[in-house]
DNA sequence: AGCACGCCGACT
DNA sequence: GTCGGCGTGCTC
């Protein structure tokens, strides 16, 4: 038949962004020049009856698939790869070790418009700037148009220009009220300034700060290393000048005519150091987080792939933007747990950029103050080199901590005495204070005082939360609202009380004790509404805040030069999980909640309210610092086995039906005894800790090797068994290797 | 992931 | 007698 006439036709294999391991075979497309076809064009190819992307993984002579039942490729959309080899093999190495569909990594690898196959055109930003009328003209005149106003006065705090990806970090919905002022001709578009650099220019516009030894020790190491691959930690706290070693190095790589790709783990934190790379260098910098529009980082991640910018400032998912020249790669904040993706393709942005760091065979930076225990165990088997910062840069001292024994003292709404007294001492110097409870809402559980009834999500196994501002009951697992209740649903008498303790219900303590004081609260629900944070932020350091309260989101990266006392208020509730992550989780927190207080020339101090005033992990931290609570942990982990002296990776499950993950997870555990010739463990299956979750039942199976081939040989042969097994399509699965959260 | 095929319940 | 429920299986 036709069979024997086609059967020297190329074969074209492709990977298309589905959850199955394997590869489609297509038939390339007719009249088409095979040696100009390379791996990682992108495709478009019939897919049953619909058209999908495609990328080209290799061009072969034979299928497995019978010849006459090959589709043919509709279209080629690349003329040349838009990845480099070296990024093709970064991916399919990410593929390979975290067991993931090589399509579905592909697809993570290009921004929306170029995997759902739009040409690589790069849109040109505009960007805006105040005319001399805007720059004369008092924003209290547009206080009846207030979107207006605070567009207005966003442009006149601001010195440059300002382009379209930074106002959409700083508010979504900004283009209306820039269109009416540009209109009442307060606004105009301004020729791109920060695209003006030639060769020749210098790549800074203004002298570096002046650096002390240790920075200058830790620039020069880095600066020496470039060119060759390396892996440089630099641990310096808050305060130490880590932002100031970085562009440093940054200039040197400029110089070289080399890129620069700069990661931090939130949105939240990028226009400050945006700022601050604006202010120094001359170069183009592109911006890429998940606020900006599909095009906007279409923009960013080509401009970067053709050489056209030198700078790249973005979260995880920018990870993988091809550099032309690449140079250097910086992650900030390298033990945050945003690095580490949580859904679908799992990868730890951190792991990946060292091993793109290695293929490229350029020096990977990573930055913080309280280094991840696995990048300190890096460090002393000689993968990375330790860079440390010492001291904090300039006059500012470090914060004093101290434990506040909070046993048979009297509290109110989880305030004792001898902190509001400390609190009315800061206040009266005119210093600010900042509290810092990582729970949001009022209370985390509404109880019955008569018979004991709690309200519970009827999806999860979870106690709904209080918010009292909006009236509600709400699941902080699946999001599931319902009215606040005024009666006991159970015994119709009790009276139904808040237990426990929330951001809201602080807030509403603070405002009797301190009735002269503004305060402000910073968490999820108070900063829903866009800009508001950036607007809080600006009030707080414009001094119109004397009181600062507020979640996790203050812990990060924020400066509040006039704050000079922290407290934490349960410090105890970190200090029971079953989770071994959570001590260094909580280590961390406080060590980035204390750096929030006494930059400056002020001296700060953190209180942190506790019942166990003798726990190990408090009192050597505060005693001894964050590297000995490092130490002890890392000994801790040994001792037990458990990352990074063991490997492991987490099979989760979750299913409609209640058995069914469990027999799932009993098919995989009969399937991994039959092929585990070594000694990786199986742990479980067991319920997850939290069994039932936005209706769904919920089971994991732990991996865990003293070998971290010996896993990952175990998982080669059985991920893809796994995907076969009959139970495998009543469930959803989801493997996670190098688990950050073990729930 | 989509999307069609297929075999059992309440409607014109 | 049909419309449609979502269980199961396939996509080169």
């Amino acid at each position: 038949m036709a069979k024997s006439q086609n059967r020297n036709e190329p074969i074209f294999r492709v990977a298309i962004a589905l959850p199955v391991y394997r590869l489609f075979d297509y038939l390339a497309p007719e009249r088409v020049e095979l040696i100009k076809v390379k791996p990682g064009i992108r495709l478009e190819v019939p897919f049953g009856k619909a058209k999908k992307i495609a990328f080209l993984v290799e061009c072969v002579q034979h299928s497995d698939i019978d010849i006459g039942k090959l589709k043919r490729v509709e279209r080629i959309l690349d003329e040349k790869p838009l990845l480099s080899a070296k990024d093709l093999a970064l991916l399919h190495w990410a593929g390979r070790y975290y067991h993931h569909p090589l399509g579905e990594v592909f697809s993570a690898a290009f921004p929306v418009a170029l995997r759902q196959g739009k040409p690589s055109v790069i849109q040109a930003e505009k960007r805006y700037a105040l005319t001399e009328l805007g720059k004369a003209t008092d924003s209290g005149q547009l206080k009846r148009s207030p979107k207006q106003k605070s567009v207005l006065e966003k442009f006149q705090t601001h010195q440059n220009s300002l382009s379209e990806a930074e106002l959409s970090a700083w508010n979504e919905n900004w283009r209306s009220s820039v269109k009416l002022l540009i209109d009442r001709q307060l606004l105009q578009l301004s020729v791109s300034e920060s695209g003006t650099h030639a060769a020749e220019q210098p790549v800074v516009r203004n002298d570096a700060l002046h650096c002390n030894p240790q920075q200058q020790a830790a620039i020069d190491t880095v600066c020496e290393g470039l060119g060759q691959f390396g892996v440089f930690l630099l641990e310096g706290v808050t305060g130490s000048g880590k932002t100031e070693v970085y562009m440093q190095i940054i200039r040197t790589v400029l110089e070289r005519g080399q890129q620069v790709l700069v990661l931090l783990p939130e949105i939240t934190l990028t226009p400050q150091l945006e700022d601050r790379f604006r202010q120094r260098f001359t170069v183009r910098m592109a911006i890429s987080h998940s606020k900006l529009t599909d095009r906007q980082r279409a923009s960013a991640w080509l401009t970067m792939q053709r050489g056209e910018c030198s700078i790249l400032l973005g979260t995880r998912s920018t990870l993988f933007t091809p550099l032309k020249n690449p140079g250097l790669i910086i992650l900030d904040e390298e033990h945050d747990a945003s690095f580490k993706q949580q859904e679908g393709f799992r990868f730890s942005a951190r792991d990946v950029a060292v091993v793109r760091g290695k293929l490229l065979n350029i020096p990977v930076l990573l930055g913080s103050a309280t280094p991840a225990l696995e990048s300190l165990h890096n460090v002393d088997n000689k993968r990375y080199h330790l860079l440390h910062l010492p001291e904090r840069a300039g006059i500012a001292t470090a914060p004093v901590l101290q434990l506040l024994d909070i046993r048979n003292k009297r509290m109110q709404e989880g305030l004792s005495e001898a902190l509001v007294a400390q609190m009315r001492l800061t206040l009266a110097k005119n210093e600010q204070v900042l509290l810092f409870l990582n729970r949001r809402g009022f209370a985390p559980t509404l109880i019955c005082h008569g018979c004991g009834w709690v309200a519970r999500c009827r999806r999860c196994d979870a106690n709904l939360v209080i918010h009292y501002d909006e009236g509600i009951l709400r699941c902080h697992h699946c999001g599931q609202e319902q009215r606040l209740i005024r009666q006991c649903p159970a015994c119709k008498t009790g009276e139904l009380t808040p237990l426990g303790l929330g951001t809201e219900r602080v807030e509403k303590v603070l405002a009797e004790l301190f009735p002269d004081k503004s305060i402000v609260r910073l968490d999820r629900d108070s900063t829903q509404r866009k800009g508001s944070l950036e607007n809080y932020l600006q009030q707080i350091n414009r001094g119109e805040v004397d009181i600062i309260l507020g979640t996790q989101m203050l812990a990060k990266g924020h400066h509040f030069p006039n704050v000079t006392l922290v407290a934490i208020l349960d410090v105890d509730s970190g200090l029971f999980s079953i989770d071994f992550h959570a001590p260094e989780k909580l280590a961390q927190m406080i060590v980035q909640v204390s750096g929030r207080a006494g930059r400056a020339e002020k001296p700060g101090r953190v209180i942190m309210q506790t019942r166990q005033p003798e726990h190990p992990l408090l009192t050597t931290l505060i005693h001894q610092g964050y590297n000995s609570f490092a130490r002890t942990a890392l000994a801790e982990r040994k001792e037990a086995s458990l990352p990074p002296f063991s490997y492991q990776a987490l099979l989760r499950v979750q299913a409609q039906d209640a058995e069914m993950p469990k027999l799932f997870l009993q098919a995989v555990v009969e399937l991994a005894q039959e092929y585990s010739k070594g000694r990786t463990q199986l742990l479980g299956p067991v319920a997850a800790p939290m069994a039932r979750r936005a209706g769904l039942y919920r089971y994991q199976l732990l991996f865990q090797s003293g070998r971290r081939p010996e896993l990952h040989a175990l998982l080669d042969v059985l991920m893809p068994k796994i995907e076969k097994l009959k139970q495998a399509k009543k469930v959803r699965w989801s493997l996670d290797v190098d688990p950050v959260d073990l729930y």
